[in-house]
DNA sequence: TAGTATGGACTTGTATGGTAGATCAAGAGG
DNA sequence: CCTCTTGATCTACCATACAAGTCCATACTA
């Protein structure tokens, strides 16, 4: 979001910007319309892709499958290692949750959700969604903003871990397709705050 | 396939034989890098990936969440039109079995895909299913050869348009999930025929 | 003989110049 | 007043040249 959505970006600009030349950045402009966070207008520009509701009900559905098939997995084997450190984050984000304190409860965000891949054995998932996590992302740094927000989300991790620490495959597909629907409640409130980021 | 696993590739190599420069082949080796298919070894070179069980093992499940994902909503919505156009598919598929033609039959199959994918309005997902099922139609190339394989296929096909039809949510995604596991049966086999193009 | 430099032949990574296509504004012609 | 043309100015795209790291065979040394 440091480039809004509707932004237009040029190859040479950027690479003045960050003193590089324009090749490398070039590449990493490919592979983020890979993504489709940006899109490549041959012979015309590039733009930050704008947000798009029936793109983010398509996204929401697919890290929905995806992340449930991963907890499915998680209640059959899991890696005890990685249990223990799940605790550690949930710990640093229910405190970041207190304190409001943004980056923190993202960034734990993050690791929570691949330690469960991680720990179910699912790293190529993981890398899929990934790319999908990074709309939703987007979406995201324009509503947690607030601690109630932000207490839910820990609860909803909480849940999650509960349900795959007592092996129960259908709590936890429930428990995690209800915290990924969370995003439904304030996608509307998004697009009429910030209209200019929709397309 | 033209490209075994394993195969030792180079950007100016590649370059020479397509008479182009080498910075596209390069940003398409990106590209295949990101999806899995090249492994790009800095200052070192590219190789085509091998094949791994264990990457197979979660892509299949990945794809299997994904494509259960657009036939559950193929029966809440499916466009009429696209309906129509895949009976053409599934008989053009029919046909191909029967006279064992191979670049039909999988063409085919992509675009019966593809089209329960654009019906059920999930171009998005799909994209994201083209990526994964790259690594498993790399098996399939070395499996799908005997009619039989072919006419299980065409008949999979029909059970998951039939319970799309019926609107039969449970039946299609058990339909395209058993579609879906018959990698497994394949797998083994040719880990033990074509040992040298797995890690 | 074993171990260690060393130079050359690779590789990918980066920088830069030039090209073709798209856009838009100004001006000519109807 | 509208339509078309033209040219300047953008853009991404491609080709080329250079830089930097890796590997390996060879030669040299202890």
């Amino acid at each position: 979001m440091e480039f809004p959505p509707g932004t237009r970006l040029s190859e040479g600009e950027i690479a003045t910007r960050y003193d590089v030349s324009r090749q490398p950045v070039r590449e990493a402009l490919i592979s983020l319309s890979r993504i489709g966070l940006v899109q490549v207008l041959p012979q015309r520009g590039t733009i930050v892709t704008r947000i798009s509701t029936r793109h983010m009900m398509q996204v929401r559905i697919a890290r929905e499958a995806l992340e449930s098939a991963i907890v499915q997995r998680a209640c059959e084997r899991f890696d005890g290692v990685i249990r223990g450190s799940i605790d550690a984050i949930l710990e640093t984000q229910a405190r970041a949750a207190c304190e409001g304190d943004y980056m923190t409860i993202t960034a734990a965000d993050s690791q929570f959700h691949a330690a469960l891949a991680t720990g179910a054995d699912c790293e190529m998932i993981w890398q899929m969604v990934l790319d999908v996590k990074a709309h939703m992302d987007r979406v995201r740094h324009l509503t947690l903003q607030d601690r109630d927000s932000m207490r839910i989300l820990v609860e909803q991790h909480r849940a999650i871990v509960d349900a795959i620490d007592q092996r129960d495959p259908e709590k936890a597909e429930h428990a995690m397709r209800h915290h990924l629907m969370e995003i439904l409640r304030d996608l509307p409130r998004v697009l009429a705050e910030r209209a200019d980021y929709f397309e």
